[in-house]
DNA sequence: ATGAAAGCGCTAACAC
DNA sequence: GTGTTAGCGCTTTCAT
């Protein structure tokens, strides 16, 4: 026979499935001695109910979506991701609420997901890497799901929002190498499609004034690599290079090393993200640590809350830090 | 009105329920005609059959679990983890199989997962950080889900498991050292809860011979840096230092550094699991690369198959690979 | 090739 | 305080 169902566990305790339902639910006064005699019948048969038969009767997953369009390579080098699921977990954990993750390698296959999310696989979503004008908006928005966004949202949308600051700290970045004196300073940014690659590069801008130094890379070590060649090539070449992460931080980093330049004398370096190993590298790296697992921890609340039926609610996390490290040191 | 459901595309269609089942399953002839008008309908509609619903009736989720009982915070700095999880996806994510992921904190709480998951959240699951005597092995035997065990498991189990060589990779690197004129190695190991901790520390000991310099550790930073403090204080200070992870390697080697030694001169290091960092650091840290991505998908391949209906089969994969790098170069 | 109807295992009115 | 009875949205016999 196959798994025990909640009437095995009502004829086993002598009551109806109602009564079973709503012992361990307690949605109405049950008496101390059958909802004894319930739960002991329930942990005899280890019955625990089914959740796709609860689901479809409460209309309730007890679970929510993440749908990743990241390429499993670059996911697998991600040091934002692990945590940020930490962070997610720390609070579905204590209520039982399961992660559902989905990874599309297509527009099609991603819309998929969402609606298969939609449609019940989860109660609500997490979205990240937000775009410009990101589709997936409007497309939950019409599906009805309730939804986190991850980052800034320039359009309309009804969605709670978790925000950062990435800009004040990339100031300050900048600020500090230029009173430091140097004057050619460049950017790896990462793809322009992303909200937070924009913010940063439009921060750097906003201090170095003009793209002459700017570089799109691609997050991954070998556009580190390959922008950072590029950069040093250059006649009047940058001292100082800010990367969009610490992967292509560096990356570029034991590149230029390996042409024979100094670091941070010769060459100043800085990260985005803090890897939690940059602390350890020699020079350590100067880098911005955003706190992902705070931001999955305040993402994940407001969706539960959302879902719950409350009105959706946008936050600005004040969790960037700026971390000055040897590879940004003074120049003597 | 809610969202669309099986019978709204059927009446649409001008056909029944099961038309419309059977129109999407293929699982029996359908006139082509009615076919396109059934999908034409299903698209204006854009209609995506309910998952919990499929779930019950079919008593498949479409769905495989993993559950972690590690601490958030040591998920968060794993490197292990976003690679094993991409390599899961690139299989699942064709077939479009959700990854259903819970994080517990106590032992009852994971065997809730567990029971979750069988009783219909998922239709198999991948057991990670297996240990001595595992109780989840039994567990889900009774339980009756499909299962893949990462890593040996020496008990009785008519799971499918995969299993990787980590004892190889281990004496080549101690033989390395040894031959490189290195007589006190030293090892800091994982908890020895865990197989594969235990698995390395062997491989240490069938070489090194004594556990004069064996050391646990926890996999965090922190104790890297405090057992690597331990064995420096000793009289008779080891010369080389083996980690069970890059992240104790990293901090060790920091440490040893912040005390004025050399590395590899003064000392040599290596770690385990070849971060993606590792090899840009300097001088680039010695380690073994154990491809989860490649565990990941094979894993989930055999679950697929034991979920459908295959006999459990088990398989050693030949994926450790020693990465000798200047943290144990030769000494002079 | 298609329709009708009976569940899958639970919850939620509605009775009493 | 507890039982009865409909569904939830699918899939799957069994008919035709």
């Amino acid at each position: 026979m196959g798994r025990p169902t909640i009437g095995d566990v009502a004829s086993a305790a002598g009551v109806t499935k109602a009564t079973v339902s709503h012992a361990f639910s307690g949605k109405r006064p049950i008496s101390e001695a059958t909802k004894a005699r319930v739960i002991a019948a329930a942990e005899e048969l280890n019955w625990v109910p089914s959740s796709p038969a609860r689901a479809l009767a409460t209309r309730r997953a007890n679970a929510i979506g993440i749908v990743l369009a990241r390429d499993p390579e670059i996911l697998a080098s991600d040091t934002f991701f692990p945590a940020f699921i930490a962070g997610v977990e720390s609070v579905l954990a204590p209520r039982e609420v399961a992660l559902v993750l989905q990874v599309a390698r297509t527009r099609s296959g991603e819309e998929r997901a969402y609606r298969a999310i939609a449609q019940g696989r989860a109660d609500g979503v997490i979205v990240l890497d937000l775009h410009q004008d990101d589709w997936r908006v409007p497309l939950l928005q019409g599906l009805g799901t309730p939804a986190v966004l991850l980052g800034a949202y320039d359009g309309q949308s009804s969605f709670s929002c978790v925000r950062t600051d990435d800009a004040a700290p990339v100031h300050e970045l900048i600020d500090h190498l230029l009173a430091h004196g140097h004057t050619r300073i460049a950017h790896v940014s990462g793809p322009m499609g992303y909200v937070h690659s924009r913010v940063r590069a439009q921060a750097y801008l906003e201090r170095v004034g003009d793209e002459e130094l700017l570089r799109q890379g691609d997050f991954t070590a070998r556009s580190g690599r390959d922008l950072t060649a590029e950069l040093l090539q250059l006649p009047d070449r940058p001292s100082a290079i800010v990367y969009a992460n610490d992967t292509m931080a560096i990356a570029g980093l034991s590149y230029a090393r390996s042409l024979g330049l100094r670091v941070p004398d010769d060459l100043a370096v800085a990260g985005f993200d803090d890897d939690h190993l940059s602390a350890h590298l020699s020079p350590g790296l100067t880098s911005v640590s955003t706190d992902p697992h705070r931001r999955g921890e305040v993402a994940a609340e407001h969706l539960l809350h959302d879902i719950a039926g409350g009105t959706p609610r946008s936050v600005t996390l004040d969790c960037t830090r700026l971390r000055l490290r040897d590879s940004t040191a003074s120049r003597r």
